[in-house]
DNA sequence: TGGCGTGATGCTAGCGCTAACATAATGGCT
DNA sequence: AGCCATTATGTTAGCGCTAGCATCACGCCA
């Protein structure tokens, strides 16, 4: 019984334990413990305990590398966000990992950080690893991005948005619709004086354009549009900075919160219904966060898991429809 | 130059161009393309530029599945949280992800979602990939999934606690002291009545503890623990259900912010400082969210994408101090 | 009784790459 | 001239696993 001293994961030479040390420890070829391991039901019950005292034995763990190469299947998604920290993007991230998870997929997590340069360079990076499909939030920034992706010949899967040309699979809403949707709240409530706050990446800009257009549509003046570096709250776009405006549209929820505390500041801000605001607020994202405070803030409600599941779906089935939309929803509530 | 049009990115079959497709276009041998793409300055400068001319005719993607294997470096790393989404451990995952990409690693992620079985079940997932580490926020739940790791001979980096017996490193806080600082806070406040909200994972009980015990330790009552669902949003633990209490530690600040949200309903929550709150309110996480309210949230701070950078830093240097204690610091605004 | 379907297991080759060790070609030195 | 360090390139032998095809024993049927 000494071989039952042996330290488990460890083989002869301290390495891990492979499949033919496993196969010679039960007696069997090495391609039998492979199917204990994958399709057990092919494996006599006696000769599947046998080999399954020995992997419990030899504390086998599968090389997933190796078998990935000798399959040409990795198992494994390449998924490229801008950024995961403090953003909605989360939530599409554990809807599909948990989507994907029980199907033996993992997870390939990069990040861009709204540059172009590290997206082409973490494109290439996921795809030397073979994934087999790329969910991303947008479109490459790049020609370079987008050449790698169309060549990769894996479903890819663009979200939060819904591009003009997808290079294959699309789940998100749109963008610019969701402007106007604001706009035209707006100005349904008598609003003249509109502003718009947030990021200039392509989906922030393009909620720009269709809350611009549309204010500009209503006969309203050009709208001011305050462009927000990543790291500002979004109260540094104090009123002070927003003289005489009297609606606000935030790009996303955070800045809608840190603005509305900017208003506070300036006793701006009401703890009434939207129609006692002085200065309406609309975010986007629908943050449980908006619910909680005083006033509860009117969003663009979004579902960001709902963005992830779809993706890993449009990533298993290859056929059917390729572009789904999955809306938006204007949620009023007291700021706006 | 009918070779110009051959599809970029398509070989002889259809497939992935390979090492040697590229090698032979180029009139070299593949070892010479391998040293290209890893080390091209062993490589003369004309030789690389044909093998580079090679590689973009035909748009080569190096398989690192291949070279992994070949070289037993995948140049890896699993990263296992509860959850990702609306959470802090966000922060870390994005500032380990920060620190690892530019050296070559990739991240990836899964998540236990807070489930013992699930967490054994996407370790061995995880190992399988053979990362050259693994980052999880807090302790395997069971021994199995211990084991597992131990016998993985890879470094293990523990965070956002400071396990007794770690398994290799860890890049975390004193959560019992964080609870002690709390009651200390509140007791010197002249506080008598507390209470403690959130989750009963093992992170938040051990701020539980800290906090039982020093409120007992001061004289007081035990305070009352509330133990709320994930799904929660604090604003359930309403004061209806805590009665005569006059202070509150949240084990996140996602609690604390809805509790908040249900003394204001309850109108127990004035805009003047600390002194002036029938409740106290202290969350934990330092939410950026917690300065844009009103009244602004107290809190314990800590930093996640420290922690993360930090359990890279564990991760890549083998020696040294195993044992990274970054602290936490009790931040006092207004709610408490 | 011989043929053959079925279930269980094994053999062989190779996935695309790299480590480790050759081998060539060059030039500076004694 | 001969030697050897240096630079540039190549050869060989796997990494650990799986696909695809054997092989073998059995038992059932005509």
């Amino acid at each position: 019984m000494s071989s039952d001293l042996t330290e488990p994961g460890t083989g002869p030479s301290g390495a891990a334990p492979t499949l033919s040390e496993v196969a010679k420890r039960a007696g069997v070829s090495s391609i039998t413990v492979s199917r204990v391991v994958r399709m057990p039901d092919l494996v006599a019950p006696e000769t599947r305990a046998r080999v399954e005292r020995a992997m419990r034995d030899l504390g086998y763990v599968p090389n997933l590398v190796a078998g990935a190469l000798a399959s040409a299947r990795t198992n494994s998604v390449g998924v490229l966000v801008p950024t995961i920290a403090n953003s909605i993007f989360a939530d599409t991230v554990q809807g599909l990992s948990d989507k994907l998870e029980p199907l033996g997929f993992s997870v390939i997590l990069a990040q861009s950080r709204y540059d172009a340069v590290r997206e082409d360079r973490v494109l290439a990076a996921l795809l030397s690893r073979r994934p087999e499909a790329i969910i991303m939030v947008g479109s490459p920034a790049t020609e370079e991005g987008s050449r790698l992706l169309r060549n990769a010949r894996i479903p890819i899967v663009e979200t939060w948005d819904l591009p003009a040309n997808p290079i294959d699979a699309v789940a998100g809403f749109d963008n610019y619709q969701a402007g106007v949707a604001v706009a035209k709240h707006l100005v349904a409530q008598g609003r003249r004086q509109l502003a718009f706050i947030g990021g200039d990446d392509p989906r922030g800009t393009r909620r720009w354009f269709g809350f611009r257009d549309e204010a500009l549509a209503s006969g309203l003046s050009e709208p001011r549009r305050l462009i927000l570096d990543r790291k500002d709250s979004g109260s540094v776009a104090a009123h002070a900075r927003l003289p005489d405006v009297d609606a606000v549209f935030a790009a996303n929820d955070a800045h809608a919160i840190g603005f509305m505390s900017g208003l506070r500041k300036a006793g701006l801000l009401r703890d009434g219904p939207a129609s006692a605001q002085p200065v309406a607020v609309i975010g986007l994202g629908d943050l449980e966060m908006g619910q909680l405070i005083s006033p509860t803030l009117s969003t663009i409600s979004v579902h960001g898991d709902a963005i992830g599941r779809t993706a890993a779906t449009l990533m298993l089935e290859r056929g059917g429809e390729r572009r789904i939309d999955l809306g938006f929803e204007l949620v009023l509530r007291d700021s706006g």
